[in-house]
DNA sequence: TTATGGATTAGCT
DNA sequence: GCTAATCCATAAA
């Protein structure tokens, strides 16, 4: 599938088709520019941080094709006191990046295949974090499809390649060796996030997904109606 | 040194 | 809906 062809897609109203998108990065003119979040953005709560990061774009642009998504799913993790969050287990060598400075990336490995993409949040010495649930793919679609192991043959098949956070960590190359305690609010990082604007719609709130502990937590934040959005897309009814 | 379980995914029923 | 795959951080010994 060609970039070309995403055109048309029954996209939600609030999001814009990739072809659409106008960005400025290295490979692409300066129209409507991506710029990077400051630290500041970052040196907040995680329930804030997560409900602001919806709509922003995570970037990757090291290599010689950019790679751009919208942020359509986050999860809050709250630190030492959240016993869900890896900070609970207290600063280790694995989770030493959630007690550093925010706005750094904290990445970790799951079920013996795949890692998650988290930024670090609050001051430094105080752990909490947000993780990266699901992107809406806006640039470099089909390298993403690439690094995923997916033949492109529809519409239909583009959630598949970053809806889930095993599944847009590795359409992104995100490893833990690579890219723990990369500085997510430089673009000369490679990885980064930005905000181009754009604003975000409804917005839900649900608890989180497969944890066991405070699993009743309303910590997970989406854009309401989004195609790319992992799992269970309305709140639970009872 | 060994045991345990997990912020998941893909494939099958 | 159910579960195997697969490895690492942590806890227990």
């Amino acid at each position: 599938m060609r970039l070309a062809r995403v055109e048309g897609l029954p996209y939600p109203d609030s999001c814009i088709p990739a072809s659409d998108f106008p960005v400025t990065l290295s490979t692409s003119p300066p129209v409507r520019p991506i710029r990077p979040l400051e630290r500041a953005f970052f040196d907040r709560s995680p329930r804030r941080v997560a409900r602001e990061l919806l709509g922003k774009v995570l970037v990757r642009d090291g290599g010689r094709l950019p790679l751009a998504a919208r942020i359509v799913e986050v999860e809050a993790y709250l630190g030492e006191a959240d016993p869900a969050a890896h900070a609970a287990a207290g600063n280790t060598a694995r989770t030493s990046v959630l007690f550093g400075p925010p706005g750094r990336a904290y990445v970790y490995f799951i079920y013996g295949n795949h890692y998650c993409l988290n930024v670090s949040c609050e001051r430094e010495g105080k752990a909490g974090s947000v993780l990266f649930r699901a992107v809406e793919p806006l640039l470099g679609i089909e390298k993403m499809a690439r690094a995923r192991g997916i033949p492109l043959q529809g519409p239909r098949d583009l959630p598949k390649l970053t809806s889930g956070p095993g599944r847009l960590a590795e359409a992104f190359g995100i490893t833990r060796t690579r890219d723990n305690s990369r500085d997510l609010t430089s673009p000369n990082s490679g990885l980064w996030i930005g905000e181009d604007g754009w604003r975000a719609g409804n917005i839900q709130i649900t608890p989180r997904i497969g944890i066991s502990k405070a699993a009743n937590e309303p910590l997970r934040y989406m854009l309401a109606g989004n195609a790319f959005v992992s799992g269970r897309k309305t709140p639970a009814r009872d």
